[in-house]
Parts: structure tokens; sequence; C-alpha cells
DNA sequence: ATTGCTGCAAAAAATTTGCACGAAA
DNA sequence: TTTCGTGCAAATTTTTTGCAGCAAT
């Protein structure tokens, strides 16, 4: 994580692509966001999109998702150390959807020795449309 | 998975690289795959090691491993369906181990109408050497 | 003798950066 | 008015591909 040391400004590009991470409710790749963007606003820059994502990640306003079997990165809005959820891909129609439950008995797949201080749980199979 | 339509060839490079991988007992990149590899054989291509890493894939021989966080996927010696295991990676000297025991209910997780196929779990903390 | 594989270099794809101008404070 | 953020293009970085010669069968 990285804090700026300046005043981060609330240009209308920020706004946009923050309205449509938020709107999307499910993690966004980086070309995903620019296509969604773009409808809104044409002018919008690639580069911009890679900036102001890193800038909401250090703001730790998004978390990026990684996929097993994917190979760029996502993005979603981060709702707080307290939300810890995990993630499902259909492998049907490549959607990714949150798991909102977890409680699972993580520590006690440790080995001796080792400590546990956070995990990632990725389920594939077949969503709830594509029986 | 994509099955080759003609021989494949048990070269000197692919020898190595098999070696290589085998000895490391934990999922490598592919620039470590081909700084390993290059000792022993020094004019070793970095597109030899990518290609002879996607035909090994394509037979099933190696295992691609993504560690959420890592941009670029690493690579195991694949060893069955049966030999199903997940990984840690250690937060202080970022190696990568695998975690031989599983029987987690995952199932338990599924929202309704969601099937589960397979998955993937990643632990995160610190290793025995690192306390 | 055939034909796949390799190394090299060039190409393509993905991500980052420099810079002059416009926009937020 | 001051400075940050943007768009564009150029520069890097990462991965893939074309091709002539070598090596495996």
């Amino acid at each position: 994580m990285h804090y700026p040391t300046h005043m981060v400004r609330n240009t209308q590009q920020r706004e946009t692509l923050k309205k449509v991470i938020e709107t999307a409710h499910r993690p966004l790749s980086i070309p995903e966001i620019h296509e969604l963007a773009t409808q809104k606003w044409p002018r919008l820059g690639i580069a911009t999109v890679y900036r102001e994502v890193k800038r909401l990640s250090d703001e730790s306003l998004l978390k990026r998702v990684d996929i097993p079997g994917e190979n760029a990165p996502r993005y979603e809005i981060a709702h707080g150390h307290h939300h810890h959820h995990h993630h499902f891909k259909c492998d049907v129609c490549n959607k990714v959807f949150d798991i909102e439950t977890c409680g699972l008995p993580i520590e006690k797949l440790l080995p001796a020795g080792f400590t546990h201080q956070a995990h990632d749980i990725t389920i594939f199979g077949s969503c709830k449309d594509c029986h």
C-alpha cells in the first residue's frame, strides 16, 4: 500500500470509473472497465484506467481479484476488512460471482510451524443460470 | 487442453527443463525456469521456455499455479488428478509451498443453484523458517 | 531423409511513462 | 493561480511468432 502525499482530485473520469465498477457488482478487468466507462466518457484513454485503478487500489477503495487461470487481474469495490468473501467462476458463462460466506477451518490445512494471516478461495463450477 | 498431432521429441532442452522444474519442488515462474535451466544449457532462449512449458502443460505433465497478487503464472509438475493440493505463500520470504491436505467442506460455501466442480485455495502467512 | 525443435530476432500484446494542455481546488 | 490529472504517443515490458539450420527419429 502507498499513500499519496497530495490531494486526490475528484475528476469526472474518476467519478465515471468508480460508478462503473460499483454498478457492475462483480470483478472487472481493465479492458472491461475501459469499455464500460467509454460509453459515458468516449475520449477516456486506457492509460487513465490503469492509473486510476492503481490510485483507487492504493487508497484501498478497490480490491484486486485474481482468478486462477486468467492472466489479467480484475478489480472490485473494497468493502473493508470486515467484509471477507471469496469468488466463484462459472465455467460455462465465465462470469465471476462473490461468495458471501466463509467460516472454513483454514488453520486445519497448515503444516506445523506455519501461521495463517490471510487466504483466498476460488470455486469453479456452473452458476445458477447455467444449469 | 490440446493434444499434439505428431511425435513430441525428447530434446536435451526439454529434458533440462523437466529436470529443473522437478527438482525445484515448488512452482516456478518462466523467468525462474529460464534462469535455472540456463545454468545447465547456456544458450537456451526464453522463447524455448515459453514453448516447452506450453507443450508440457498441454500434455498435462505440468500444472499452472496462480498466486493471488502475482502477475505471472508459475508452473509445477502435475501429479495427476488424485493428487489434489493447495498452496501457501510466505509473506516474508515469498516462497510458495505445497499444502498436501484438503478435505474442507467447500460445498458449504455455495449459494443455492451453484455446483462445485473444482476449487483453488491459497493461504498467506509466514512459513516455518520465517518465524 | 524427414520433419520437429531451437535460437535468434522481429512482431505483437500488455503496461507504463513523458509531456503539454485542460481542469480542479 | 497553482498543480494535479488527462489524453495521446512513445517507451518498456512481456509473450508470441517467422524462419533458417540443427537435431531427433
